[in-house]
DNA sequence: CCCTCTAGGTCAGACCATGTCCTAGATGTG
DNA sequence: CACATCTAGGACATGGTCTGACCTAGAGGG
């Protein structure tokens, strides 16, 4: 059995990280058959996995006649062997995701983005940008759409504390080039922005991230300096605030709060009940009217905006559309 | 610094492991940083660096007065290792598409999805659930949608090699218990099937996932068949022909083709000019129409209706509904 | 010019990792 | 019930290797 072509370099670290990643396959692995894939005794492969447990990968062992090991939950999270394809799949649905905006862990989705992109053979690199070259028109609609790799920039200079430049176009269009020095990615609703001290300008500034371009890491290491809110997020708001950049709007359902808050995304906030039985919601955005509009509509349930008026008439010329598209002019072909 | 309280196993695989870890920080380690947190002198840092390099993790070394080790792309991926917030991240992005179901890395999503979520800790694992359910009513919207659960645990059963036991609610209502050896998931659209060989009835079978309830994986263990058709995705086709669960609609666009196709998912494939400088997209789609109407809308184009008379029905409800929302009744608060 | 960083050689000694023996216990099957 | 099959783990001799201390060389930045 074990023949004479076992040249394996016999390096106890590497068999360790091999070992790791076949115990990761959902499946149960017999101790023999481990033994002969990393060629070396059973006994070996006991004390392996022996240390695997030492170093706090749980690994669950099944006795009787096909037992054999496998991975389980522990309390560390363990070191994630990815075949191309998997890897492929979590860049693919995390850039997919970057867009959204999830409310908490969006940033952490970037990161892991980033961590991932680092290490990703250039090989499996342009598999990813073709998939989400052909996924992305699913969910983007409006323009203003954030690009993953700015993110991924963004988010290796912050942990990397290099220095970010990039050029900027304001809201009024002009453009101007910034070095900043990256502190935090922040994302309400649908849209990104970038928390950072702009060192020209020796002050510090939020950057909306769709209107960045060609952001790099100048490689100058720079020690973070404090924020004067603590917060992030916080002097986000703050920011957004002062520059009105959000519109409150106001809708009344024809079905119950508890009903439509099932559909509705959290950072929406809650609706509140009416006493016709139906409810109303009140919250702010920063999107465009139209994506508010579309997503109002998928809500699945009658309702009546009331403000503001820009929602209004979006909402109107999309009916409009709609019923027409319906009745249809009886173009043949 | 390095204090007293270094009581690290000094286990050489195990800094391996950490070393790894701290390399995918997507910053420059000098080596004297390194040889302080791992508890080792910088020389052993240097060995450490070298064995990864031979193990296929590239290592690359800046020199000069700051420069230090970060791990870049090489030609295999290496193990990815993840803080808390990271992993829930992936996991809660993965799960969102599981639901899409985005065509190319569907499958290899899902399975990442179960290798990931058989590691990961309890106590990230609520923090999943919690932020998944408040995020899935963003996109999900008609009913039949999947349980992640339920995918991952087929994943899994696929990758072990073990039967599968499910309930299966047919798409007459009838209800019926089914024990399965598991072949692949597959998914069309929007929609995800699993191809299995049906123990009791002695034949394949393909199953709806949405309609599959509290599946578990037995634990008996079975030799894969093979499948009539070498194919699972073309016997799922042939099979769904069958039984006709896929409906054909047909729309014209008021917006030259490749406007339009700029924002159609690819998978729907590519709309036709027609000679007024519109165009026509007919493609056949397994979703409801509700979904199928939303998408059209949109896509923030005019556009007509042609069939299926549904999918016209249900634009014009929409259209009634956003029409109403707009003028609205002048109930006030 | 200096400083800081990586790169790599050599050497002695401690240490550890391996395979080959054991025995014990759990589990499912004939 | 005995049997086969698996995990669990102790003992031990031996050869290999891993480490730190010491060295030199070279690259980059200020």
């Amino acid at each position: 059995m074990c023949g004479i072509l076992v040249s394996m370099t016999t390096d106890t670290p590497a068999r360790l990280f091999q070992l790791l990643s076949l115990l990761q396959t959902p499946r149960e692995w017999p101790g023999g058959e481990l033994a002969e894939r990393l060629g070396v005794s059973r006994r070996t492969v006991r004390r392996d996995v022996d240390r695997l447990r030492e170093l706090g990968y749980p690994v669950q062992a099944t006795k009787g006649s096909d037992g054999g090991y496998r991975l389980v939950a522990g309390k560390a999270m363990p070191p994630l062997v990815l075949d191309d394809e998997e890897a492929v799949a979590i860049a693919v649905g995390l850039r997919a995701g970057a867009g959204h905006a999830i409310e908490g862990v969006d940033e952490a989705s970037v990161r892991a983005l980033a961590k991932l992109e680092q290490v990703l053979p250039a090989r499996l690199r342009h598999r990813v940008s073709t998939l989400q070259a052909a996924t992305t028109p699913l969910t983007s609609g409006d323009g203003a759409s954030v690009a993953p790799e700015t993110l991924t920039v963004m988010a290796s200079a912050i942990a990397g504390r290099e220095r970010l430049r990039f050029a900027y176009r304001a809201g009024d269009g002009t453009a101007t080039r910034r070095l900043t020095e990256p502190y935090r990615l922040v994302s309400t609703g649908r849209r990104w922005y970038l928390v950072a001290y702009d060192v020209d300008r020796a002050d510090w500034r939020t950057f909306r991230v769709d209107r960045v371009n060609e952001p790099f890491a100048t490689g100058a290491r720079f020690d973070p300096r404090e924020l004067p809110t603590g917060n992030a997020a916080e002097y986000l708001r703050q920011s957004m605030q002062r520059r009105q950049e959000t519109y409150t709007f106001s809708v009344v359902f024809e079905a119950p709060a508890e009903v439509v808050a099932e559909r509705l995304p959290a950072w929406l906030g809650a609706p509140e009940p009416l006493a016709d039985g139906g409810c109303r919601l009140r919250a702010t955005a920063g999107d465009t009217v139209e994506w508010l509009a579309v997503r109002l509509a998928m809500l699945g349930h009658p309702f009546t905006v009331q403000e503001p008026a820009e929602l209004v008439e979006c909402v109107r010329a999309l009916g409009a559309r709609l019923t027409r598209a319906a009745d249809g002019d009886p173009r043949r072909a």
